[in-house]
DNA sequence: CTGCATCCGCTTCGATACTG
DNA sequence: CAGTATCGAAGCGGATGCAG
């Protein structure tokens, strides 16, 4: 990206990660190391040129590092440094402002289950969850697993189902998911939840997202 | 800007202010409420039909609003809404990760002391200032005057020199000032230093930045 | 002066085709 | 699968002009 050639702290982070897609690709890999494919289809639209020019640009950044894969994937992966990961925050308040904007719906929009794991954690951040916690919820977003374990202080989520057995499983769409997350009025019934549903119901009242979804 | 199409709260979010310049004329707005001429000045190197353009948009998405300023002024100020003004958290995320490259200096970078205000607010996130609040900075950067007030679980930075008297007064340019705040070996030689040095030491000993100037 | 429109050269983006 | 090459479209940066 050309610079904005200003001495200011937020001008120079930007300089870095403010080109298109940039924050995007870091989204995806905060997830999870990628391939190559991994980051097309995580990243709909992105022409491969331009992945190919950002992750050049991201890894003479120190952002990320190619990674030769052992011999089962035998490929490169891309994953992120230390000072990638850092960035974690600017997702996380991105992703808690753009909230606010998912209550409309996915209109046109391409859906992939496995963004909720970022929203999620978002959504009950500085939640008192003491009193929920230790909790497991399995979820199923669009088809894909993903593990949201219930903190005291907060929600973590990863990719994959549960290791062991989980306290509620709750599958649906994205939009479906994230309501009864939130506890939006109507959104449970448009989800399939299974085990603990006064669990979740506790936990989606404890929710702290801005607006929106809540209705 | 061209929609990313992605139902994710992040994509969503950048949607609205992932632009060039967009995040930094609401820097800018953080700030204080600004006249087209002041956002000019605040962003060198803008075009001026892009700014019309950004600010155009961003007040179609509810970001920002055009305020007619009364008589004394008389002209259009540009104002955040509460939805621009909960991007602040963006901002802060962003500097504290760009913080890191502001050790290298300014190099050919243009300089504006008003940047500070949102640096060092960023520069002591989560610190515990306990024993040294109440303490009210007056800072000079660039020969800007800025306050910064120091609270028990962090500091508020606000344009203009206190209304009362200062404890301490720091000024210089804006890299010693910041290396002074925190406490980099040899900064406080390149500043001016008046009043409770000793508070200003404490201070920046309890810095939280996550590393490069504080080398 | 303020706020904006217009023009132009250049860079970047997006879509697709193609190669090792 | 992991990119490279290409090319038209869109966006950017800078200069200039102009109405209120």
């Amino acid at each position: 990206m050309r610079s904005y050639g200003q001495y200011c702290a937020a001008a120079r982070a930007l300089d870095v990660v403010g080109d298109r897609w940039s924050l995007l690709i870091v989204r995806e890999l905060l997830l999870r190391d990628c391939r190559f494919a991994d980051l097309r289809t995580g990243l709909p639209g992105i022409a491969t040129n331009l992945l190919t020019d950002r992750l050049r640009a991201l890894e003479g950044a120190g952002v990320l590092e190619r990674h030769a894969a052992p011999p089962p994937v035998a490929t490169v992966l891309y994953r992120l440094t230390d000072r990638g990961r850092a960035l974690e925050g600017v997702l996380a308040e991105l992703a808690l402002w753009g909230v606010a904007d998912m209550a409309r719906g996915a209109e046109g929009d391409v859906v992939c289950g496995h963004w909720v794991a970022l929203a999620a954690p978002v959504m009950f951040r500085g939640a008192d969850l003491a009193a929920l916690a230790p909790l497991t919820v399995a979820l199923d977003a669009e088809g894909t697993a993903i593990t949201l374990t219930v903190e005291p202080d907060g929600i973590r989520a990863a990719l994959g189902a549960p290791e062991g057995p989980a306290d509620v499983h709750l599958a649906g769409t994205m939009h479906a998911v994230m309501g009864t997350l939130l506890g939006a009025p109507g959104a449970e019934g448009l989800a399939q939840v299974d085990g603990d549903r006064e669990a979740l119901r506790r936990l989606a009242a404890r929710s702290t997202a801005p607006l929106g979804l809540r209705g």
